[in-house]
DNA sequence: TAGATTGTTAATCGATTAACAATC
DNA sequence: TAGATTGTTAATCGATTAACAATC
């Protein structure tokens, strides 16, 4: 089997993507490491050294086609697999998620906004209804869901977590600023944006 | 001077940090390394690692104050310290960024938006005003913001960027997939949120 | 005292960088 | 051919983990 790649891998290969993603559109056809590398102001060989996971190569002299390497990206990272998610808690975040059409490209459907707000239940954002929490389960059951993304206020993180573990969800994106306390089966992806923020702040001057 | 301390540490504190506050409100006195470490499913030992750089210290036998030791990690990573900033591009995301109030929990506060849409101009959102776009420089420099936190659809990214270059802002905070081409003094912190989740569903099984 | 937990050192592990032969 | 860039190895660097004496 693929062995794992490391967090800080994949993110930089996302990241490669984008890259990429602008190059096509701007018509070009290859991408050097050099290129790539000071683009993101990191160094040279950590570029060469990602993308040789890919088994993919490129061309001495020349550098990387960039529609192959993008391709072999997207292999690499199931860009393809649909990732069916639910997003838990239709307020600003939520609404703003669950219109960010750029999930798709990457796999993410969200199909669903679950709230316990009785104004929102039976609207649409983007296209997606938003369902009575109480609902969960059966949905998430019926569609074959068990990703959630989790845009609640504080106060109500754990106890919708406590429903989500319930409707056997697997994975929780936790956009609160709590930390949950799932079983060991269920995995939680703290988002924490300002812990993000405050190293880029911190360390740089 | 204090020597830098690496983004993941950070990172780790800003999670410390909110199961602090969470204890706190809890009305808990103390909390324990192997507690820390549970909850976050790390090692105990990384905790107390991680916690001598606060130069404060615990209780042979009973943990840690928790209230001491959540301002020891306020102080350190600078929360009372403010960060001054504006949201370029007052879409759905810089709407939800705009009333997400834990911001200001940690420093961070947004004094207005930014946008082209003749609509949106001079209404408000959550007390904050929505500029035009072409205002920038004169209020970034009348305001003093040097951090900008861009939410633009990708079409315009770079384009607003060289704005806010001219504008001599230092930090951005790009929410876009797109990788900003700026000068060597300004400096970019790609959220990426999709290569976030996809280190998440990824590797887990 | 006995049990628990800290603070810290040493060992391990993994990630980054430097360097360069191979070759387009 | 000359210049550029890859692929890869070895060296370096930094982060994580294991272990345990000190002590509340």
């Amino acid at each position: 089997m693929n062995k794992k790649i490391s967090d800080k891998i994949i993110k930089r290969l996302t990241l490669y993507h984008c890259i990429l993603v602008d190059y096509i559109s701007k018509g070009l056809e290859t991408v050097s490491s050099p290129v790539i590398a000071s683009l993101l102001h990191i160094d040279e060989s950590q570029v060469r050294r990602d993308i040789t996971i890919l088994n993919k190569s490129g061309k001495k002299g020349v550098g990387y086609n960039v529609i192959e390497l993008k391709k072999s990206i997207e292999i690499k990272l199931g860009f393809s697999k649909d990732k069916p998610a639910f997003i838990v808690g239709a307020g600003n975040l939520g609404f703003a998620l669950a219109k960010y059409s750029n999930f798709e490209n990457y796999g993410l459907k969200v199909l669903a906004l679950f709230d316990n707000d009785e104004n929102k239940i039976g609207k649409k954002v983007n296209n997606k209804e938003i369902y009575n929490i109480c609902k969960i389960k059966e949905l998430s059951t019926k569609m074959n869901v068990e990703i959630a993304i989790l845009t609640v206020p504080r106060d109500f993180a754990q106890g919708v977590t406590n429903e989500l573990i319930k409707a056997n969800f697997k994975y929780i994106w936790n956009f609160t600023p709590v930390i949950l306390e799932v079983p060991e089966n269920v995995f939680v992806l703290n988002e924490n944006l300002m812990g993000n923020f405050l190293k880029f702040t911190m360390n740089k001057k």
